[in-house]
DNA sequence: TGTGACATATAAGTCTGACTTTTTGATCGC
DNA sequence: GCGATCAAAAAGTCAGACTTATATGTCACA
């Protein structure tokens, strides 16, 4: 899946970003250059440059004589997908499924609305086709089938509202989907409600309907959210 | 404001960057690690940085016997901080403010709602002060009081949402707001209805009502969407 | 005892030059 | 035409020397 770093800095990348997102180095921490290069038998330049990568993410800071600390939490790009993916694969694995959880609820409901109002006949087209792939792959354990469906459909929702912003989660929105499907156990088949709604949404965005396709994205997000046991007593 | 890049690829970054996201250089444009280096006066090892730093914003993506190729906008990660205030800065500013408006309406109707079920009493005092400090600059074109107090407003309820991603988002609803104050021209004293709805809001925060304090946040949201003219017709 | 100026050590920052590796595209033989 | 081979181009890597900023300790003086 992730392609293996590119170029000795994008492995060397690899494992420091994931212990650092992973809170193995404490805010506050120095680490040197040199020191981190001996580590991973790498020159100082390569070193040099996956700390400036580090840097750009606001993990790390970088000050003469002091060295590379580590940044607090709050301080990072929580919204790059190589953080969220990093966070994914580590010990924060829950709060980052949480708060992209949240994200999410935010997010979908406002993007179908728009798509309704904004979606090609084409998008539309490709919409019901998700839909009905994820009721052709909804009973009888085709989990990873529905999966790829339910990926496509959120995907052609983020993209037809049209919103650049919206569309660069595509990718976020699949590892949540994915990661529900393959780390959290999933034995039994989708919620045939959930998928109902699917279908649902797909109707309201071809009719142009903005405020149902945009209420019952909500429905489906909420699910999304009670799933992580997130909702209001 | 922005502080003066550190370092010589920070200087480099803060040329480079903007003229990529201004769309100087077209999507595919190639570019030499070797060639950059002498336009900016500077060692290849430095200008290797900066490129790395671009690298990872998914500016541009860096090929063997090729050259750094710039990336079409729709790979951006248009959620990096830096990018943001680069594309603002640019002759993407138009179009950077709009999508911003609309993720503003997608994520802070939902924070708001997170605050009055989340916010400490500390961040409930400090939110009705804010929005007295609105009231209080309302009236007699004190812009720039209102504007600060505005600002802190939103950075409050975001905090209080309790969601780290939101709480990311403050720098950029931050600068969203200032452009509006500074860059477009804001004549008169700001609607008198929208600073109404704040103190509501802080009101429903305070009461724990979440609903509520999601629907008035709604309402500023829409008034901000349609300053932009981004409304259904 | 506290405070300021000064010296020193440290780690990042920078530059240079040589070398390696990958990949494109052209050439050549079939 | 087509596949294999080869050469050039650009990024990638490394090593070493040098520069610069700065945290910290020292010492003199109040």
């Amino acid at each position: 899946m992730s392609t293996t770093g590119r170029g000795l800095h994008g492995q060397v990348l690899e494992t420091l970003g994931p212990a650092i997102t992973a809170g193995e180095y404490p805010p506050g921490s120095v680490l040197r250059t040199d020191e981190l290069a001996q580590r991973f038998d790498v020159s100082r330049s390569v070193m040099r440059e996956a700390v400036r990568v580090l840097e750009s993410m606001h993990l790390v800071e970088s000050r003469r004589r002091v060295g590379v600390t580590v940044r607090p939490k709050a301080e990072w790009n929580v919204y790059d997908p190589q953080v969220i993916r990093w966070r994914l694969a580590g010990a924060d694995r829950p709060q980052q499924l949480r708060s992209l959880t949240v994200l999410r609820s935010a997010i979908e409901p406002v993007a179908a609305g728009l798509a309704a109002k904004h979606a090609t006949a084409d998008q539309c087209a490709e919409l019901t086709e998700c839909a009905l792939g994820m009721v052709a792959h909804s009973r009888g354990h085709q989990l990873e089938g529905y999966l790829v469906h339910d990926v496509a459909f959120h995907r052609v929702i983020l993209n037809a509202s049209g919103n650049e912003m919206f569309a660069r989660l595509g990718d976020v929105v699949a590892e949540v989907l994915a990661g529900r499907t393959h780390h959290e156990v999933m034995f039994e088949d989708p919620d045939p409600a959930a998928v109902t709604l699917h279908v649902q949404v797909a109707e309201a965005v071809r009719a142009g309907d903005a405020v149902r396709a945009e209420h019952l994205t909500r429905e489906i997000t909420v699910g999304a959210l009670q799933e992580l046991d997130i909702l209001a007593p």
